[in-house]
DNA sequence: ACGAAGTTTCAATTTGTTCTGAAATCGAAG
DNA sequence: CTTCGATTTCAGAACAAATTGAAACTTCGT
């Protein structure tokens, strides 16, 4: 869907090849990442020039973008500027060029940290502050059966207090410099 | 989702629900959580049918959601069937009735590691086997610059040891009849 | 200050997903 | 084995999201 199989080879330096393995194997990367990412909610041209960013390993502009993907300049421009709004990605003006390049974290564990802190921000937070205002709804009620109420607030509360060890346990994470989820994984591992 | 026209959002709920304070605390979690479910790629409908039975408490048929929450009766069966394969939602017969009724898992941690363990088998085990033919395409690359190769190997690599680290931590996670994320996060809590 | 190169924005369109509703199916009770 | 209530299925309708493309804008060099 995004690369067209067996096109005329272009003898550009920049150009795609589909026949050379080793972009067969980064336009696979990228289609598995991309698939990923659309179904943890994440637009699939995003996920793919992340993708790109990452398996290529070197900063690429707007342009080299739109030519290997496929996609317009629009789209480019919308996807970048939210990677770039992540923290996954970070612009680059080049000496001596005009145009802005863009790389990709390359250290997974701190890329990995990054995604987490921009859920937390964007999913988590505004979770918990609607859960505060969702228990106050129920506390002001005065006309409702006390059993009921009480289960109600419980079964609230047992989600609030899960939702807020999480955030404040990813708090720790992202605190490091990137390498606590990195440290927390290995420290489970040894011992769970 | 509505049957009215344009305008105002969810005008129905209000008017079947408008009066007590308890049901429409109730209506907010539903809100939230459907939210929450539609950024992580959880279709809106699922997440509202599992809010409400987890804020019921209580086993609810299918009626009882299709007026509650004012959607059809396909939209219902589809989305209970769903939650029943992740494991979050169980049915239940109930003595001297021929309907079904349904209900959701309580415990919030249990909940959590549900989710993990059905997202684990559906998105985290297909990535990784998927890695694995893309690392054994460029391996069999012979014709490549043996630099690039080898750097393109390592990136793949970097992002296949991760993910592979949090599948087999999650394994732990899940093992524990759902517990295991629960005591997880207290160690990680204590020792971070 | 002007023009060229590069980037962003946004309305219109395309694309993809979810929901509906009625028909088909299932299954328990008689 | 027939009936009747409940459930599932599925084609099409309704909706939502993503993408395009062109105009507007910004920035840099001269």
């Amino acid at each position: 869907m995004s690369l067209s199989p067996a096109n005329a080879p272009r003898p550009d330096e920049d150009a795609v090849l589909a026949g050379d393995p080793l972009d067969r194997s980064k336009d696979a990367f990228i289609a598995h990442w991309a698939d990923m990412g659309s179904s943890w909610g994440v637009p699939r041209s995003v996920a793919e020039v992340h993708a790109l960013l990452f398996i290529e390993g070197r900063p690429l502009c707007a342009e080299d973008i739109m030519e290997r993907l496929q996609v317009s300049r629009g789209s480019v421009s919308t996807t970048l500027r939210t990677l770039a709004d992540w923290g996954i990605v970070t612009r680059s003006r080049q000496r001596g060029e005009r145009k802005e390049f863009f790389e990709a974290e390359q250290d997974v564990w701190n890329l990995l940290s990054l995604i987490v802190r921009a859920r937390k921000r964007r999913e988590l937070e505004p979770l918990l502050a609607a859960l505060e205002d969702t228990k106050a709804v129920a506390d002001d009620d005065a006309s409702a059966d006390p059993a009921a109420l009480k289960a109600h607030l419980a079964r609230l509360d047992s989600m609030h207090d899960a939702l807020r060890r999480l955030d404040r346990l990813s708090d720790r994470f992202i605190g490091r410099g990137g390498k606590g989820l990195d440290v927390a994984v290995r420290l489970l591992s040894s011992l769970l």
